[in-house]
DNA sequence: CAAACTACTGGCATCCAGTGCCATAAAAGG
DNA sequence: CCTTTTATGGCACTGGATGCCAGTAGTTTG
């Protein structure tokens, strides 16, 4: 490491806003470096502030944590989920809302694949950054479980189908993820999602299937079981719930 | 506080399995205490080896870290799982182990209701004890969602259904225990439970209606709609695949 | 242009969780 | 009774995170 001035340093100070960025960019790329090179748990705060030529407490106005570091502008990414919920009328359907919103979650992902990619790597192979992103991939299942609450009010069990079609709708979403990750990137990740969505019964094949002009028709089904019919009855109805047309 | 003296502690030693127990015990007793007055951020682990008159060290011999206090064998409980769903034979059906162990799970929490409501308050005030626990029941999901995974293997999504099944199934289990924490535990949470599986779809009602010796009936349904005939059969095929006797 | 102001900085001290090490004391075992 | 095993507690140390403060550069104001 061929760096010989580095002990001359004196208060330095003020930067702008623009240095501002570019000296975030710079800890988070030394810091990224170094925990693809040493391992996170190897590296300190002090080897990263090191490499970058800035004091050890700068770090941490930046960054609040070693942790952050690797997920920066989290908090802003949910509070834009926040807001792009809340902006859909009350006249859209719920999931649609949600299934749009995670479409957008996901494209936050498929933005800077590199960076979502190393980032895979590291919480792949350290504990406390798996756990740290386990925790934020629970905020945004508690922002959807909140918003199809509140949309939901008044219908039986809303609490309870709002958390399970949060967690369905993450958990999805999670899996097209992953699957895109672990590809390198190799396959249309949103036309996925939006396949799987419909796989799992969160799927908005209404709007298509209505805009495609299919016509209406009549589906006849027979079938023959031990269960009763309110049960059967019951079940298609929530199975069949948000398709167009249905009489 | 009166206790004069503990300044005078020389190097005690050597518990009996008994004695550590009771040891281990009062460390608990001791840490929850003060994390209910003094607040869980404020009471140091110096504190509580104070209060219990034992060595700093030896808190970290019983517990691995400060957190681990308030989820003590957390990690027994989670092998416990584990152990029940391998347990499970290929005859069951992967579902129904599934919901057999989120019942044992639930069990876990309801045996010791004083416990568990301490601990459910002290998880909605202090944020890292709260993400501490998201993480611990995304170890349960995680459990799940691989035995399903394995047992699912072969068929179309296996993958895909096996996680949103997982997520869906402990996304209700916390419905219940959350309502049953916050009522103070004033309902069977047990039936709970498994009426609320039954609401999401995850319900096992076939076997109990087959074994009610319900006798075998035809159901015939009507309906109009815009989406394909494949759509409509696809949805109830996967809406009714469990129910018995079907043709 | 100089003074005052603001924003940022780096160093220091400090706190606290968590770990390795080791001498020691008690229990267990022969 | 002596040896081995096990638990203990003190100590030093690492490393993340925070509060404090003086110094410095850029900006604003008179």
């Amino acid at each position: 490491m061929p760096e010989g001035s580095s002990t001359d340093r004196k208060p330095r100070a003020a930067r702008t806003a623009g240095q501002r960025r570019r000296l975030r960019s710079a800890l988070a790329v030394a810091a990224l470096d170094l925990f693809a090179t040493k391992g996170y748990d190897a590296t300190t705060v002090e080897d990263i502030v090191e490499a970058v030529g800035v004091g050890r407490r700068t770090f941490f106005r930046y960054f609040r944590s070693k942790e952050e570091v690797v997920f920066p502008d989290h908090d802003e990414r949910l509070t834009e989920v926040v807001n792009d919920l809340e902006r859909s009328g009350a006249e859209e359907p719920p999931m649609r809302a949600v299934r749009r919103t995670a479409e957008r979650v996901l494209e936050m992902y498929l933005a800077e694949p590199e960076i979502s990619l190393k980032r895979f790597e590291l919480t792949r192979q350290v504990p406390s950054l798996r756990d740290r992103e386990i925790v934020s991939i629970d905020r945004y299942q508690r922002v959807f479980a909140r918003y199809l609450r509140q949309r939901y009010a008044g219908t039986p069990e809303a609490d309870l189908r709002a958390a399970v079609e949060a967690a369905s709708v993450v958990a999805t979403h999670n899996h097209v993820l992953r699957r895109w990750l672990k590809s390198g990137g190799t396959f249309d990740a949103h036309e996925a999602l939006r396949r799987a969505l419909a796989e799992v019964g969160m799927g908005g094949e209404s709007h298509q299937l209505g805009s495609e002009g299919e016509s209406d028709q009549v589906v006849v089904g027979v079938l023959r079981t031990r269960a009763s019919a309110e049960t059967v009855r019951d079940r298609i109805e929530r199975a069949l719930g948000d398709l167009p047309g249905r009489e």
